[in-house]
Parts: C-alpha cells; sequence; structure tokens
DNA sequence: ATCTGGCGAGAGAGCGCTCTCTCACATCCC
DNA sequence: GGGATGTGAGAGAGCGCTCTCTCGCCAGAT
C-alpha cells in the first residue's frame, strides 16, 4: 500500500482534489467547515504532500544547494569554521522550511557535477562556501540564472552578493594592539595570498606597519596548523630578535605557538602572539590565544537572510560584519 | 526561455519522447546512429533531465538524507568527527551520483520535521548520526518504511543497521598500554553514559583493570574540553597519587592535559594519559598525545556502503572496524 | 513465397500536484 | 424583483518524465 494521495483525502473529506488543494497550501477561499473535514481527512490518513509532483508544477523546489568548494579535505575536516557555517547555515534555512543539500566540491569532476546539478534546476537558491581565489566555481556559477549567495567575499571580482567579515580592519586592530603594548619587531604569518581572508589580513598588518614606522616581517603558510609552526621557524631564523606575531588564523597560531615553545621563546614575554578567528581551541592554548572574533555563525544566518531576500527580488548589497579583538594572555 | 524538455530533444533529433528516454537513461535497445542523433540534440540544447518529473514516475529521488541529531550545537561545532564524517559521506555518495539532504535534528520540533520530512518519501535512504541514548529519532526512523543505516550503534536496542568502531576493543587496549608500562592507579575519564561511546570505553576499561587487580577511578564528563578539564580536577582531588588516566575521547583529553599542566603535574612522567579519537589535535598538545586511531572516514563509507547494499536487498548485518592504539609522548 | 520470431521505435497512459477557468449560488443595490 | 457583484467550490489541463504495450520491419526458417 503506498501513501495517500490528495485524491484520497479529497474523497474522504468528500470535497474536490482543488479544495484540499487549498487547505493543504492554506488558502483563504475556504469555508471553515470543508477546511476542517479536508484536515480531518489529511490526519486520519497522515497524508504528507509528494514534493515531486509539487515541485513539477511549481518550479520550485524549497532546497538550498550549500556548496563547499575546498580542495583540502584536511583543511575541511580540521577547520571549526566550516561546521559551524554550516549549521548555523541549516538551522536559518530549516527555519523557513527549506532543504539544504549538501554539495562538497573538491576536484575539477566535481565541480562539473556541481555546475550541472545546480542548472538542472534541482535547488531554488545556491550559498557558496569558497576559499580559494583559482576557484573557478563561483564565476561558473553566477552565469546560471540561479540566486547565488557567497558566504566571503568572492577572490575574482564576480557579481555575486556576499556577507563577509572586515578582515582588514580586524587586522589593524590586532596589529595595533601589538604596536600598542611596545612591541617593536612585529612580524606576521599570513594566511595563503590566493585567499581573500590570507589577502586581507595581510593588508592590514601592513596598513598599521606602514602608519607606525615598523619594518614588515612576513612569512607565508596556508592556514593549517603545521603551517603555521613552519612559518614561525623560518620568522625566527629570519630575525631572531623580534617580539611579535600576527598570525592570519588561530589554527596557524596554534602551530606557532608550538614552534615559539620548541625553540624556547616565553609566550609572551619574549613574543607575543595574536591570532584571527577565536575558534574554541584558541581558549585552550598554552597561553590562552589573544584573536580577532568574527561571528561565524551569524555570517552564515546573514548569508541565508540575504538569499532569501534575492528570492523576492530584494538587495544583492554585500553584508561586512565587525570583527572584535579578544584580548587573553598570549598579547 | 525556459529549460529544454525531452519533448524538445526528440523533436530535434527527430525521434519519439520515449526514444530519447531510452538514450537519456542508457538503455540498450536504440540503434547507433539514433542514439547519436538525440545525443547530438542533448548536447546543442543542454538537456538536463528534470528530476522532479522523473522522481514523481520512478518514486525514486537520489537523494538521501544524512540526519545529524545532536543537541549540543557546541560538541558539532567543535568536534572534528562530524565534520569528518560528513565529508566522506558525502564523497561516497557523490560518487553515485545520489544527494546529500543534510538535516540536523536538535529540537524536538526539528524531529519532528524530519519524521515528517523522511516519512514524505523525499528521499531514499537515511543515514542517522545519533549520539545520545534518549535519542527518539533511531525507533521513530526504524519505524518508517525507508532505509536507515546508523553511524555507531544505536544507544536503544532498534532493528536499525550500523557501522561502529571497537570501543571496547579499543579501550581494553589503551588501558593495558598503562598496565603494561607499569601504572598502579590508573583512572578513567569516562565519556556521558547515555552514549553507546561512553559506554563502552568505560566498559573496556572496566574490563582490563578487573583482570589486571587495580581498582578502578571513574569520573564522568560530556566529551568536551572543559569537561575533560574539570573531571581531571576532580580525580586529582580524589586521588592524588593516581599516575595514569584514560580518557574516554581527545577532546577531553587536551582538557585533561590542561588541568595537569595547572595542578603542576608532568606528563607522562607523573601522569600518563591515553585519549580515544586520534584527532588532529591529538598530535600537537604538549605532550602529543598517545590516543586510540579509529578510522572515522572510512567508517562513514562502510555507512554509506552498508546503506547502498540495503537498496538491493543487501546484508543488515553491523560492520564493526577495528581501533589502533597510536603511541606517541602522553604514555 | 509464406510464416515466425525478435528487435527497435512510437503511442499513450499516468505519476500527484497546482492553478486557471468556470460555474453555482448567495448577497447587494437600485 | 431583477440585474450586478462577489465568493466559494469543482473541472480539467498540464508540469516533464518513464514505462508498458503495441506495432512495423527484417532475418531466418519452412
Amino acid at each position: 500500500m503506498r501513501r495517500p494521495t490528495l485524491e484520497a483525502v479529497a474523497a474522504r473529506a468528500g470535497v474536490s482534489r482543488a479544495t484540499a488543494s487549498r487547505v493543504v497550501n492554506n488558502q483563504t477561499t475556504v469555508a471553515p467547515h470543508i477546511r476542517d473535514a479536508v484536515q480531518r481527512a489529511i490526519d486520519e490518513l497522515g497524508y504528507i504532500p509528494n514534493s515531486a509532483a509539487r515541485s513539477l508544477v511549481t518550479q520550485r523546489t524549497d532546497s538550498i544547494a550549500l556548496v563547499v568548494s575546498e580542495p583540502g579535505t584536511r583543511v575541511f575536516s580540521e577547520d571549526p569554521m566550516f561546521s559551524t557555517a554550516i549549521r548555523s547555515a541549516s538551522y536559518e534555512l530549516e527555519a523557513v522550511n527549506k532543504q539544504v543539500v549538501l554539495m562538497l566540491a573538491s576536484s575539477p569532476k566535481s565541480h562539473a557535477r556541481v555546475e550541472r546539478y545546480i542548472s538542472g534546476g534541482h535547488v531554488d537558491g545556491v550559498m557558496l562556501i569558497s576559499m580559494h581565489g583559482a576557484d573557478p566555481l563561483p564565476s561558473a556559477l553566477s552565469r546560471l540564472r540561479v540566486p547565488v549567495v557567497s558566504y566571503g567575499r568572492p577572490a575574482v571580482p564576480v557579481d555575486i552578493p556576499f556577507v563577509d567579515n572586515d578582515n582588514v580592519g580586524g587586522a589593524e586592530a590586532g596589529v595595533r594592539h601589538l604596536v600598542e603594548s611596545g612591541r617593536r619587531r612585529i612580524a606576521t604569518i599570513a594566511g595563503p595570498q590566493d585567499m581573500i581572508a590570507g589577502q586581507d589580513r595581510l593588508t592590514g598588518y601592513r596598513n598599521v606597519l606602514r602608519d607606525s614606522d615598523r619594518r614588515s616581517i612576513v612569512a607565508v603558510g596556508d592556514f593549517t596548523r603545521e603551517s603555521g609552526a613552519i612559518a614561525m621557524r623560518q620568522l625566527l631564523g629570519d630575525d631572531p630578535a623580534l617580539d611579535a606575531v600576527f598570525v592570519g588564523n588561530d589554527l596557524m597560531a596554534v602551530g606557532a605557538l608550538q614552534a615559539l615553545r620548541q625553540a624556547g621563546r616565553r609566550v609572551p614575554d619574549d613574543v607575543a602572539v595574536v591570532g584571527f578567528d577565536d575558534i574554541e581551541a584558541a581558549k585552550y592554548t598554552e597561553p590562552p590565544l589573544t584573536t580577532l572574533r568574527h561571528p561565524i555563525a551569524e555570517q552564515a544566518a546573514a548569508m541565508v537572510r540575504l538569499l532569501l531576500g534575492l528570492f523576492e527580488g530584494g538587495s544583492r548589497e554585500p553584508v561586512i560584519l565587525p570583527t572584535e579583538l579578544v584580548v587573553r594572555e598570549s598579547a
């Protein structure tokens, strides 16, 4: 025996299929007693609308693709940012009864798959979490006639509304904190320069150093813990007298702290460390990490709102969320 | 202008809709030259099948729900297990051209939503990642006539095929390692006892202690870092002379290490620590953590295979994957 | 030359729903 | 009281696809 159809509900309630449909879709032009009869039939039969049939005629699917474009499986699993953003976006979408279709786009092959799927009209909109500048996906998706929003500013200039946090301003605040606490030789471990967050945070660092007449000392990592440790060792080799380091993200900062410890430097006495992201682990490092907090969950929620707004012809204006300096013991 | 339909493809190729459908679905009974003509029409028009229409008639959706039932948003974001499992499952499903619909079930309200959605026939199968014993979802879903598999053994006895790792055996190996290295007073920080992983790992601990004639010293945490620190302090209060601790997961172990450091205990000299999970962070603790590795990604992949097998009437036999002791410096 | 068998292609029903169009009937105003 | 107006319910088309049934055609057997 199969699931009850609208036809069955209508028959049981003694009305036409059209009227049953009106009740299901909360249309107003139904007399109260008929509405009740239909509702009773729905409850008794345990009727649940067939979404395929509905989509077929409405041309809507009520599902949204969440495309995570990140080649490094390592980073995806390790960086809590992804899960936080995914969770928050899911939560917000569920609240408005939309499904989340999760798509991981790591290889060119899966890129093609995602493109096919999206342009196949399977989803009403796309949320894109893409981190790498070389990523062809943002431009590819923007060409499809599906509403697309991005988590973070796309690296290539492309007409996709996005929500981002103030990376430049945050980095400036972090470095300024180091300057104001009297540090003289402030290095940085920058994130990958093909990522907006990597670029912008380095820009912020440079802005402040320029204004405060200090020399910049730069090493580049790839946002992983290990790369932070490697970059830190490199910086110590380049300038053994450095007394502060601004790190492009917390994960690398954790690696940097480890490298500093191994090199016998005390934090913050010998070297002050400022991270970026305020991940959960930042509270538990030795010493706890001074860092820049940006509201990942809020950013994801704002992205959802932006997309939902797009459906109703709303604003395409980017949203920039502020960052906040969290002072702990490392600087 | 709307997307091309199969009708349009058929017209362009000069064949019937039925034949065009045969080509799209790779049926064999089509003459090569006709197949080519249809294929050309498909390419030229950029035809992509409408999945709603297809689902309507085939009663399949080619999408799978990935239901994550975890009330604590904190744990979800923080524990890399979730993202690793999600990533791996996604990857495996994409390989067989199935969509992943991600559903977070945190509140009773969202439970109802998930149940409605699943029983609405929107998905062909369900993968359930449920951690808490009190969770009503496993039994609820098992009653629906949708194939369901579980990541981890469900806490309540319910007829759902599952894939799990050998928690008892792993814990035994970990504690045995402590016994064999001559530790006398081996405490444990157990995970929450309403979770299978929490229970089974405690069972493993007890098994070995019983056989080796040592007293058990137990504190209970909830798998978060903070709870690990709290439990560790409690254990040190209960038995200041303890010389080893087996911790139910790495996240709590990280907290325990921090608490030990604050209490002035050296690891492993004064107290040996063994964790469980081998998360990425275990390599970077001070000192690096001895722990039990279980293949999360493989477990998720096995779960996908189990579900796909179910579609073809395959085995419902649970799959248990082995754990492996990874000896680092903490024990 | 006729018959049979098999295979490739078309016709057409129907999946479950929405939505427009139409109609029946009640209400209102002049 | 009669026509104009409004309101609630039904009829039926059609969304795009799959799949069964049917038919035409050709090869091989008789």
